[in-house]
DNA sequence: AAGCGCCCCAACCGCCGGTCA
DNA sequence: ATGACCGGCGGTTGGGGCGCT
């Protein structure tokens, strides 16, 4: 159990208990006197890794009497020196009965990885997905093991290079720029591009009998994008002339847009299964379109073309596969799921005809 | 054996949205 | 309509473990 540090931790003063952290209560506590107030006294609360009596304290009233309602006013209740958030912290990610720590299995993985890609880190929404797991477990994970296997450390360091650029904040001309891209969008990007490539040459993106019947508004957004390049027929990877702001006719600079693989989840033979609450995630979720302005935002942002530099192969990135166990028929299996079943269904999900009418409207269309 | 650096993950933080007075 | 309070969320931190040199 991955628990051995903190839960098996007396008396250790963890480093967030001293100076720095001191130092920014401190801080803290000014900013509070401005204006927002605190949710308990920090200076008399316990911080740190939990003790085995701090943990059955909270477990044993939670058993008998439940949360109550009131986090906040739980600790006192109980005569622990916590924060009330803290509580619903331990409570919620380590106390709770039925809660699963490690040993993701590979459809677990499959799960997170295409909620990831879809939705992006939306931590409670995916954790919903997953019986037993925690949106910290699956964060945990993600960061620390799943985006490794899927985009691989020399994929990775591209994004930590590319995001780094990008999440600079000031320009070349040294203006703001506040439509900095996320590494969460980053990586979607990615993550996509690498299962998009392993679909060529016979993939859905480059066969147009695969292509869903469309409406009309979504035939004439297609139309619109085609105008914007006659030499691209798939509509889903357009390549664009992105006019520079007040610039000439013609000066754009080429980027390719990649459509944001949101489709993929309705796909699934996996998540069909367990995405019954639909209604309530489709509520949370923000739309789709956040994802679109930041691949628009990318666009914008870089000269450089989104996706593998041209000198390397495709295919021999995707030794990220090879860590996985088994082979990368594993990590496939959800985009040929989706080129099949959205062939054979031939509609679009209310989400892609968004997608596209944000598309539109970001670039002007006349 | 010792030093170093990376990895893992529990726990923290600030922010946001919902609720209620 | 407004502000306070609270729960929930995603991002970040940093100690300890562990493998490599």
């Amino acid at each position: 159990m991955s628990s051995k540090k903190f839960a098996s931790t007396t008396g250790i003063v963890p480093s967030w208990f001293s100076l720095q952290h001191r130092e920014r209560e401190r801080e803290r506590e000014n900013n509070i006197q401005m204006g927002r107030a605190p949710c308990c006294d920090k200076s008399n609360v316990k911080r740190g890794p939990w003790s085995p009596e701090e943990d059955a304290k909270l477990k044993a009233y939670i058993d008998k009497h439940g949360t109550g309602g009131n986090w906040i006013a739980l600790p006192q209740k109980i005569g622990l020196k916590r924060c009330g958030k803290s509580c619903r912290l331990r409570w919620l990610n380590y106390l709770r009965p039925n809660i699963k720590h490690g040993g993701f299995s590979e459809e677990e993985d499959n799960i997170i990885c295409s909620l990831y890609i879809s939705i992006g880190s939306r931590w409670s929404i995916i954790a919903a997905q997953l019986p037993g797991r925690t949106d910290n477990d699956i964060k945990n994970y993600w960061n620390t093991s799943l985006k490794k296997k899927l985009l691989g450390r020399r994929k990775q360091s591209n994004i930590n290079r590319l995001s780094a650029s990008s999440q600079d904040p000031k320009d070349t001309n040294g203006q703001e720029d506040n439509s900095v891209l996320s590494n969460s969008a980053l990586e979607r990007i990615h993550l996509y591009m690498q299962l998009q490539s392993l679909q060529n040459p016979l993939s859905f993106y480059n066969n147009p009998a695969l292509w869903p019947t469309l409406h009309t508004l979504q035939e004439k957004i297609i139309q619109s994008l085609q105008f914007l390049n006659e030499n691209t027929t798939n509509p889903l990877m357009q390549h664009i002339d992105v006019p520079p702001p007040s610039s000439q006719p013609g000066q754009g600079q080429k980027v390719d847009f990649y459509e944001p693989p949101t489709v993929a989840l309705n796909g699934s033979n996996v998540l069909e299964s367990r995405l019954d609450g639909m209604e309530q995630f489709n509520a949370k979720i923000q739309p789709i379109s956040t994802f679109q302005a930041e691949l628009d935002a990318l666009h914008l942002l870089n000269n450089e073309t989104i996706g593998f530099p041209p000198q390397e192969d495709p295919i021999s990135e995707f030794d990220c596969f090879k860590e996985m166990d088994g082979s990368k028929d594993n990590m496939i299996w959800w985009s040929n799921d989706f080129n099949s079943k959205s062939a054979s269904s031939n509609t679009w999900d209310a989400t892609s005809v968004l997608q596209y009418q944000n598309y539109v409207s970001s670039y002007n269309l006349q």
